[in-house]
DNA sequence: CTACCGATTGACT
DNA sequence: GTCAATCGGTAGA
């Protein structure tokens, strides 16, 4: 197991990660490590689920009806933070493609890795399971509020995302399915997770056709 | 200003 | 499985 010291110098994903399709940057995001640096603790958790909110044909997307001051992050550039408050908690998603188009990737689970102890007293729960399965459980877990709303990834400061030094297994299955708590576009898999992996959040999984198969 | 909604969660049967 | 608390964002008067 890393040392949170050294996952903490590890580079963040460039922003050319980030500038991708939506749907790319959603499954590729799996796997790697979510660090948060706050004045007396460093987070570090595995993401193994998200979702993809498109900027074309995508009526649950935030963006798609238009540019309000909520919204301003997603039409900027890719790889910025942008925080959003539902049902009075808060949810994290990284900015996609290109500034103007109004995209962004949902995260929706990651597995704790360090930190784990002030995750609990953040949650203010005990059980590891229920620390961050779940976009407004991670964001408590991590202290991600409002005030990281389009703040830069790709730099050391405060949150950003790096590969795993050791990821666990060589190439993990991905599973897809519809989003959750959104009714448009069901027919397309835009939610991504972690194959079987216990941290996903709740609703059934789909496992995706084989592309062999 | 008020009214309504929601990319959720946790408590409960 | 069901259900409602909770509050920021948004639209509209």
């Amino acid at each position: 197991m890393n040392n949170p010291n050294s996952l903490a110098r590890l580079s963040p994903l460039p922003r050319a990660f980030y500038r991708r399709h939506t749907s790319t940057v959603a499954r590729e995001l799996l796997g790697k490590l979510l660090l948060r640096r706050l004045d007396n603790a460093l987070l570090v958790g595995r993401i193994v689920e998200t979702e993809a909110y498109l900027a074309e044909d995508d009526a649950a997307c935030h963006a798609a009806r238009g540019r309000t001051p909520r919204t301003e992050v997603m039409f900027g550039e890719a790889g910025f933070a942008y925080v959003y408050a539902i049902h009075a908690k808060w949810c994290c998603n990284v900015v996609t493609q290109r500034a103007g188009a109004g995209c962004a990737v949902l995260l929706r689970a990651v597995e704790p890795l360090h930190g784990i102890e002030f995750m609990r007293t953040h949650r203010n729960k005990q059980k590891l399971l229920d620390l961050t399965r779940g976009p407004a459980r991670l964001c408590a877990a991590f202290a991600i509020d409002r005030e990281l709303n389009g703040h830069d990834l790709t730099t050391r400061d405060a949150l950003w995302i790096t590969n795993d030094p050791k990821p666990p297994t060589a190439t993990p299955a991905i599973e897809a399915g519809p989003r959750v708590g959104v009714s448009s576009a069901q027919h397309h898999p835009l939610r991504f997770s972690i194959a079987d992996h216990r941290f996903v959040s709740l609703p059934r999984r789909v496992r995706l056709p084989d592309a062999s198969s």
